[in-house]
DNA sequence: AATGAATGAGATTTCATTCAT
DNA sequence: AATGAATGAAATCTCATTCAT
């Protein structure tokens, strides 16, 4: 029971690619099936390993299901990041945010399904630890989000409400509708769907007053 | 195997106040530990009768999840369509849904956690037929509220977007905040914040220009 | 937990009817269905009473059953016994029986698929008590038939076989014959083919040679 | 889930050994208990395995049983073939049939009481397909008697009759008799049955009369 | 290190029987 | 005496996990 972390060796290399083909046969069979409607010899057969060999590489089902959210999320985390720090606080930033989270959609549409779909559910199922920690990754992506409203504020670009429900806010906007634009699976369009939410979210929804 | 539905008769009432029981203990239970989690032990022991007793209600445990969800959708459809109607459209009913949204949330907390977080999961795990109901009884919540939007659209209270579109993004806007709200479970105070959702759906987040 | 049989009383005759209700819908659905595919309330529902009725005219499911063959049986033997010994012990008597059993089996066909097809089966599942109980009942029945040949082989009509064998042999032909014939239930013909069985199993199926 | 069906492999001989073990536990469990009288617990007892393993080898517990019920019959129905076609045509076939069977019965004494006391109980369980399935091999086991009648009624030795009558007569004498002779459970004298069975079915049992 | 057969705990569901009304 | 809702024991089947090869 050795742990191959180190990218430098061959052996270290192939152990990691072969974790990412069994992480990546997941993220399929559990966007498709939900958590419980995946066994692990659907996950055996798709990945095209044994059953066996999945549990040297994850101790239970359950912490493949963990893991592969704990490991997008920090990915999506990563190229958030990148994305809104490329600009100035404020407006900009809420504007690479709605960019950057329908990139990430589109790219990763399946773990997004689960993402929005099935976490909850899920951790209503797992123990203590593993329900802790990842809901605090994702605390930590709506604090991210709020972090970057709270900028916004105190710019004057955004109305002084609390930046966590204004974040909150943003995130519903966005999960809803994506899952929504995927009902019917137009993926590629979604780029276009920007300048809409981002005015929706910042100008509302009602009608404006014509300035002479 | 015959159906008492008739609230007329005494066997017909206590029938139905059984079956209300049984449901009261799912909702509580598939709310906590999600369908899964729940085991029809767990909801005999809960609901105070025998296994084979739920049985004579239900015909499958699924059937319980289904008929709660269904059902208590119908009531909130109900609702709803109450409290809207009762004013005339445009901004006067885009904000008697979320009042009326958000006292249905504090009524039947287990029942909209259950609603917003496993719905799309539990889809994954029935049969075609009663995910297609269930499917068709979420849009028509949808439709609802995209019809209330049309309608301000109409009158020119709202900008010309699309409907739907403006009727997920307030769905979203609301389910997120409410399940943020109760993770401390500050029931009571949700009223409160009826304001705030109406005026950053309708004016957006981003500061107003001052008028002089 | 009273017994009536006295068929004396007004009280006595019902509950006898009543009792014969419960047994032709039994006889029915065993002979469709098996033993095991018959539930207590398949029963209930087609004799048209209620399943706490059943049991205060048997003890349990298996009572059901096994009276249902040992009443039956007990007729097929007294009606057997009356046409048998109309007529002169010998060939008449075979004759005699073999016409009195397709013709019984004409009139209960329910009840012989279940005799032929289900008994041997049942006796597997009921108790040591019931078992030995049915067993007898058989066994006399073939005693019966067995005693006939006796008496024919006494007679000289018969070679001087086993008479037990021979009874055996005859029932054997006549069971396996029936179940053939009602395959394509042409009920009304089986009069007809009591020549074919008496002939084949007297003489035997092989080509007789021409006399002078 | 691949299936190992190839006796060349040592993992196809062991996987085709462990597989016999389970239907010869089941072949003796099935003919003293009956199928709804036998668990898969009890099964699983008998062979020495888990109850999981059971069904990593057959479907269902109707499998077990069904495949049981073909395997055999194949194998009965190549004997009975391979032991009628080393005679010519005629009395000698009719012969080699009666004492194959007699045979085969001696050996396989279990399946047999399946085989003739609950198989057609059984039949009025299972699904549409394989109660189709195991109707169809017995009626080619019974056409493959009937064959052999009809051309010994061709070459003369038997009458005119209608070949399939003539076989059922001869399979119901058979199964009865047999049933009969294992009441006593004497397995090793059947074979001196032969003749009787042989001399009843062709000659018949009426006295013959003395040639001068 | 990889395999996949074996395991058995645990879940759903059925149905003969009981018993309060 | 009749009813039928309630009961719970018992059966089938699944599948995450283990471990000998």
């Amino acid at each position: 029971m050795k742990i191959h972390l180190d990218e430098g060796s061959r052996k270290g290399r192939e152990y990691l690619a072969r974790r990412a083909e069994i992480l990546k046969a997941a993220e399929k069979l559990f966007a498709e099936r939900g958590f419980h409607g995946t066994t692990m010899l659907d996950l055996a057969n798709l990945s095209e390993f044994s059953v066996g060999t999945l549990y040297n590489f994850f101790k239970t089902k359950e912490e493949v299901y963990y893991t592969l959210l704990m490991e997008k999320l920090d990915f999506f985390q990563l190229r958030l990041d990148a994305e809104v720090n490329q600009h100035p606080a404020g407006l900009a930033q809420i504007l690479a945010l709605i960019e950057a989270t329908i990139k990430f959609f589109q790219e990763n549409q399946s773990f997004f399904r689960i993402f929005i779909q099935e976490r909850s559910a899920f951790e209503l199922q797992v123990g203590a630890a593993a329900r802790k920690e990842l809901r605090e990754k994702y605390l930590a992506y709506i604090d991210f989000v709020a972090h970057v409203m709270a900028k916004a504020i105190k710019k004057g670009d955004i109305q002084e409400f609390n930046p966590l429900e204004v974040a909150y806010s943003l995130v519903g906007i966005l999960n809803s509708l994506l899952i929504y634009w995927t009902m019917d699976t137009k993926l590629n369009e979604l780029g276009s769907k920007v300048p809409f939410i981002y005015d929706l979210f910042l100008k509302g929804a009602a009608k404006r007053k014509e300035k002479k």
